[in-house]
DNA sequence: CGGGATCCGTTACGATACTG
DNA sequence: CAGTATCGTAACGGATCCCG
């Protein structure tokens, strides 16, 4: 089972792309870095992957110890990041600042679902956030929630409703896929694209100046 | 020509994936990294690929705008980093990190040449350079000759001759590896398992203190 | 209905051989 | 030396079916 060519290479990189180097794989984990998953959800948003491609995967990365499976209540399984998957972030951030350059081309499918925007604001944010930022966001974007936890000058967004965040900003994902590529001005995207509902004084500002220094880390090419 | 599937989904992660996310164009990258090569040069290091892919990655990569095939005399080919193909250093620094946590298992290929580890030691040390640093330094590894030059707090390694370095340091391969795994102590690899010939006074403790950083970097998992 | 397993046509890979 | 050509094999992609 679980198949996969290996290099077989003495090399640090090699041993990495034998782990998480394989089609798709590195799109998995980045839907898993937005929290636990179910199958299902990963597929809807991993548009155009087999079932059969998914599930081979997902056994190899829990046989790696990159995720774990969590049998809950009957059955329904629930995929979820190890702390060693967790280390992926790194990479993962990289490839986006890479990908960040390129526009969109061609026919471009719509993701079943926004996992895929949670984990790019999430590692981002997770770069740029302050020590003495401390909030919880509730981020929704074309109506799905999303959860920004910023603490300690660490961030994650997990792909879920907030329960009792400080404040709501909600956009959609075309407005927030332009102000990242810088098409649209994040002056612009701030106050006329997006909505900020303010539930906690104070914590605004935080919010916003996490957000300037997020499309100013794509900015510099 | 030049194949490749497609993604083709809006994603940053996933537009970074469909340049640099097929088998192999990672690791050809990353021997680029250490400088211009030719054809054979390339296929010798990569044990294991075949002619055609590699003639097939090269294309690709020269069509996105990664690399670039420069004919020097006598249809002498050259494959060198566009300034667009140098971004893809972070990424693959991350992956050196991340694959820096497994041990090499089974059966391993040795590589035809060290270009792995130029690019492996260049990224690096690019990361911990500091602004203070300046220096030359031919690394021998292997009797295989290689180019550090440090200066501005930027590094970088080429594997090619030094003309006119400042210190001279001279290992093997598998002690390298094994300090790098934390199998080999840094002082024992420094004292015993390494020669540092000075030729620039007051140059010797600042490679020293690079190699420290590098050493420490991969150590905090 | 969620979570796969099985089957099968298509595409990419890998090894070897061959050519300008 | 720098690839191209060919071809068997392995992986992918899409669909269907199955089981709790």
């Amino acid at each position: 089972m679980a198949k996969s060519r290996s290099y077989k290479l003495l090399c640090p990189i090699a041993r990495a792309l034998d782990r998480i180097g394989d089609r798709w794989t590195l799109l998995i984990l980045r839907d898993l870095h937005a929290g636990p998953a179910r199958f299902t959800e990963l597929q809807k948003g991993l548009t155009g992957i087999a079932a059969n491609l998914l599930a081979e995967r997902l056994t190899k990365l829990v046989e790696d110890g990159l995720a774990r499976k969590t049998e809950s209540t009957h059955g329904a399984s629930l995929y979820e990041l190890t702390g060693l998957g967790k280390k992926t972030s790194d990479v993962i951030f990289e490839l986006a600042v890479f990908g960040a350059r390129f526009q969109a081309e061609g026919v471009i499918a719509t993701p079943g679902n926004l996992r895929t925007v949670a984990t790019t604001l999430g590692v981002a944010a997770n770069r740029v956030a302050t020590a003495d930022m401390s909030f919880d966001a509730a981020v929704v974007v074309d109506g799905e929630h999303m959860h920004l936890s910023v603490k300690n000058g660490q961030a994650e967004m997990r792909y879920e409703k907030a329960r009792s965040p400080d404040l709501v900003f909600s956009t959609t994902y075309s407005d927030l896929l332009a102000v990242m590529e810088g098409e649209l001005e994040l002056e612009t995207f701030a106050t006329e694209r997006s909505t900020l509902d303010v539930l906690s004084a104070s914590k605004d500002s935080e919010f916003t100046e996490l957000m300037t220094r997020i499309t100013e880390l794509l900015k510099d090419e």
